[in-house]
DNA sequence: GATATTTATTCAAGTTTCTGTATAAAAAGA
DNA sequence: TCTTTTTATACAGAAACTTGAATAAATATC
C-alpha cells in the first residue's frame, strides 16, 4: 500500500496524496502543475509532475481559466461541467451571488455548487430558477461570480482525461 | 483489472466476483467455502477454496450456526458482531420479532439489522428498548429469531480476520 | 482422542499498478 | 511563426496485488 519514498520526502500512498492535493488546491490557488509539485514538496511529499498530471486527471479536477477547481470525486453525480448547460446568468451583490438558472434546475445547480471544493461559499438557497450563494465577504462574492462565469464562458477544460 | 480466466470459467475481477459472493450467500442458504465454491462454477465463475476463503475475509462476511451472513462492507459502521452487547431479549409472534435490546440502542440494533443482508426482514420499527422486525411470514421470523439468537449466543465467529 | 471436515496460510508465479525519466503534444506568449 | 510554458504519454523498473496448489491449522464428528 505503500509508495513514493523519495530523499527526504515522507511516505504516502496515492489515495493520501490525492486528498492532499485537493485540500491544497482548494486552499491556494494553484494553476500549474509545477505548483501542485512545489505545494506538495511543501507538505514534505515529492512526486514529479507526471505524477501530479496523473492525479488531476483521476481526481477529476477542472482547470477554470487559471485556477484549478475540484470536486470530491464523487463517481456518477455531475460536475462542474454540467453548468454552462444550465446557468444562465450571474450577478453579485455583496456579500451574495444570484444564479439565474433554466426553469426548474436550480436545485441542480445548487447540488454541484455545493460540493465544489474550493469555493468561496457560506451556503447556499435554490428557488425553482434562481441559486442564492452567500459567500463570507463581498470579495469573495465577486470571485465566486467571476469564477463561475469563467466556467460559463467554456473556458473550462479538464485538466485531464477522464479513466 | 481482469482476472480469473479459467477452462470455461467467465472472465471477472475480484470485486465482480465478490460482489457475486454477497449475492449468492444472501440468496441461497450457504455454510461452507465448497459451497460457495459451487455456486460460484453454477454462475461460470472458477475459483479455488483458497480464494473465497479470502474473499469472505475481506468482504466481513460472518458465520453465524452453519450459515454465512453478510453485511455490506461498509467500513466505519457497526457490524453485525455489536449486537450481542446490544441485545437482551428475543421474542417471535407470527411475522413479527421482538427485539428487546439495553436502553437507548434500539435505533443502533435497527440501523444494523437493516443492513444486514439475507435476513429475511420486510421492515423495522425502533422505539427506546425495542426494535419490531417484520418478515415476510411465520417461518421467517422463527428463522430470524433463531438466526439472532445464535448470533447472540456467540456461536458467531468471523468468517475471517479483518484487514 | 481419532478422524473427517472446514478454514487459513505459505509459497511461487503471473499480473497489475505505480511512478520517474524522457519526450511528445498542446497551449500560451512574443 | 518561433519560443516558452504547460500538460500528456511511452517506456521501464519496482512494488504490490491476485491467485491456485499444497499444506497447516482449526473445528466438528464420532
Amino acid at each position: 500500500m505503500e509508495t513514493t519514498t523519495s530523499a527526504s520526502g515522507a511516505t504516502v500512498d496515492k489515495a493520501t496524496r490525492q486528498n492532499l492535493i485537493l485540500r491544497l488546491i482548494s486552499e491556494r490557488e494553484l494553476g500549474t502543475q509545477q505548483g501542485v509539485v512545489a505545494a506538495l514538496a511543501g507538505e514534505n511529499v515529492e512526486v514529479a509532475q507526471a505524477t501530479v498530471s496523473r492525479d488531476l486527471s483521476e481526481l477529476g479536477v477542472l482547470k477554470v481559466g487559471s485556477r484549478y477547481l475540484a470536486l470530491p470525486h464523487d463517481p456518477g453525480s455531475a460536475g462542474i461541467e454540467v453548468l454552462p448547460s444550465f446557468i444562465l446568468g450571474l450577478a453579485a451583490a455583496q456579500n451574495q451571488v444570484v444564479v439565474h438558472t433554466r426553469d426548474g434546475t436550480a436545485g441542480a445547480v445548487a447540488s454541484v455548487l455545493d460540493r465544489v471544493r474550493g469555493l468561496k461559499i457560506v451556503g447556499t438557497v435554490a428557488g425553482q430558477d434562481t441559486v442564492l450563494l452567500i459567500t463570507p465577504d463581498n470579495e469573495a462574492a465577486e470571485e465566486v461570480s467571476g469564477l463561475l462565469a469563467d466556467v460559463c464562458r467554456a473556458k473550462t477544460r479538464p485538466a485531464g482525461n477522464v479513466e
